[in-house]
DNA sequence: TTGAAAGCGTTACCAA
DNA sequence: TTGGTAACGCTTTCAA
């Protein structure tokens, strides 16, 4: 009786007709005739073990469809190679974007995501003691964290990188698209062209990067002498940008320029100025986005916009990740990548 | 000497900057003069112990911050209240809609998901064997798998529940939308209207929803003896169906009535019609889409299309695959939901 | 109601 | 290069 397995010598399995339970490393061992830590050094990277008993352990290990336990692996290594993602609203037509190729760059490096989408209600404390239980290796968080809650983060020792946000208080890794940039120079062409009559669709109060480009396009008007900009707020949804544009109307304000944080804000916007009050765009009415995503090129809207480069945010976020994981010590910093304009012809530029 | 985590009097923490390691159940129940066991049953469902002594023991753990480690509760309970979510393409302008709601639904249910979406080149086997090894509860899958594939799940026993796939000779739970139902009214609708002259933007010849409906409607004008219909594939996205109308129209076919098999494509045709080629819709050319998603209903397109009930839909997915986890012997069963029709007015009806 | 002890399936460490 | 043994942190019997 020497097998290690069965100390007490259990009897016959007990449901034999689900009898197939998943090899163990124990069934491979046997199977092959060496020591289970044979079977554990054989999956190992860089582990020592001689060429021929790996062998025949492989051999036998797919024969018995043997695969590790990716659960007891992460509670004896303390690494489980999953990270959580969290990101706000899924429907926003930019994140789907944003997710794709954040799984796309972490499941080349082998890491799975836990994914954990947020709808207005949902709870992010909650959220977060689910991060902390599942043992995850890092986080990249898309969704509003509070100072505190980023806190959180250093008192269990798991790695962060924020994406779009940025805390000035609590220090973060985090990769950004530089908006008070991309939005300056939006103004700045519209400028150029000659607009002169300004209004803004901003977002939610409590959105970072859309209070970012609503001030940075506030300062740059400033700058240019133009103070009076009606400003109404949606939700970055396409009918939030409708009802902005008849929002501003309803002032008796008749800009000829209109700025929306978002793409989507300013399609809803372009359909409201054009189907709903037969205005011209661009001959009469400059709109402006900001994302560059997908419907931004569709042919009817054609957006003039600031595409962000998620492709290479999303590569950084998951470099200054992996960092972080391997070397905890790895000190806050913040990667600011400039966005590109996409001219389009929704709006006049200078 | 009557700590049962120090059995062999380990010296002093190894590395004392990092000192706040995590509370576990051990630690609780030393603070709190009780077992370990007892720390356990305070957390779980409905286990015997004291108010009192629970009440102790609850007051301790939140001092300390204990919070059960998933890892182990998987590894020793089998159940890891993780469910894997398979995705073909995340940028398709319905999907994220599907996943939202799919991870409200989980999270409701304290069910985590673990995202796998696929991109073209990826390979589903090596996402099942991620599958496997991290023990999921059970697998929700928006992505095509082969009957191989499907018949994988019961060897591992893992729960399984397609969504908008089925399979005939592997016997699997699926949630459909009842495409070619909602196919045909839409066919049917457009001959009341007086349609003759059809042409079809199919799908890739390898998805499954898109060679149902496209071969819904072919029949259904069949029925009406119109068989002379042109027929080109689009891959589902935006530019493939304006590249559709193009080639339509390169063969000299003049329809007034255009079916695609997603609005994705619906609106690619309709930009490419109106803008490209200035055709008026839906006074010349009738086009209808399938899916109401988002865009759909966007003031400029206003698609006439069939709309999934996402929210039912991904409501029985849930519902079937927790069934199917807590009874593994719950057979196999096909739930067939009815689209809804979008009149809108991107064709006319009858 | 409580506590002791046996796993769950690995990796990490040590001696051989 | 190997095998033995101790964790990892929990749930689950089984006795008390």
């Amino acid at each position: 009786m020497s097998n290690p397995k069965n100390k007490a010598g259990t009897p016959p399995i007990k449901s034999p007709s689900r009898s197939s339970r998943r090899a163990t490393s124990y069934d491979v061992a046997r199977a092959a005739g060496v020591s289970q830590s044979a079977v554990s050094r054989c999956f190992a990277p860089g582990a020592s073990i001689a060429p021929a008993t790996r062998e025949r352990i492989i051999k036998v290990a797919v024969e018995l469809g043997y695969q590790p336990n990716a659960l007891a692996q992460g509670l004896i290594s303390g690494r489980t190679n999953m990270v959580a993602v969290i990101i706000s609203n899924l429907t926003n037509l930019y994140y789907p974007e944003v997710l794709a190729e954040l799984s796309r760059q972490l499941t080349t490096r082998d890491i799975r995501v836990l994914l954990f989408s947020l709808n207005a209600e949902s709870d992010v404390d909650a959220v977060l003691d689910q991060v902390w239980r599942h043992s995850v290796d890092g986080v990249i968080s898309a969704a509003r964290l509070s100072d505190a809650q980023i806190r959180l983060f250093g008192e269990h020792d798991v790695p962060l990188v924020l994406y779009n946000r940025t805390s000035k208080s609590a220090p973060a890794a985090s990769v950004c698209c530089d908006s008070a940039a991309g939005e300056r120079d939006l103004v700045e062409r519209l400028l150029a062209a000659g607009h002169r009559r300004f209004a803004v669709i901003a977002g939610p109060a409590d959105s970072y990067v859309g209070e970012e480009r609503r001030s940075a396009a506030l300062n740059r008007l400033e700058e240019a002498g133009i103070t009076d900009v009606p400003v109404t707020r949606g939700d970055f949804s396409y009918d939030s940008g409708r009802a902005g544009v008849h929002a501003i109307m309803a002032t008796g304000a008749l800009p000829d320029a209109l700025i929306c944080v978002s793409d989507l804000m300013a399609i809803g916007a372009m359909d409201a100025a054009r189907i709903d009050l037969g205005i011209a765009i661009p001959e009469t009415l400059s709109i402006v986005g900001f994302d560059g995503s997908g419907p931004a090129r569709w042919a009817n809207y054609d957006l003039t916009s600031i595409r962000q480069p998620v492709r290479r945010m999303t590569d950084a976020a998951v470099a200054m990740l992996i960092e972080r994981i391997e070397d905890r010590d790895t000190s806050a910093e913040r990667r600011l990548f400039a966005g590109e304009l996409l001219s389009g012809h929704s709006a006049r530029l200078g």
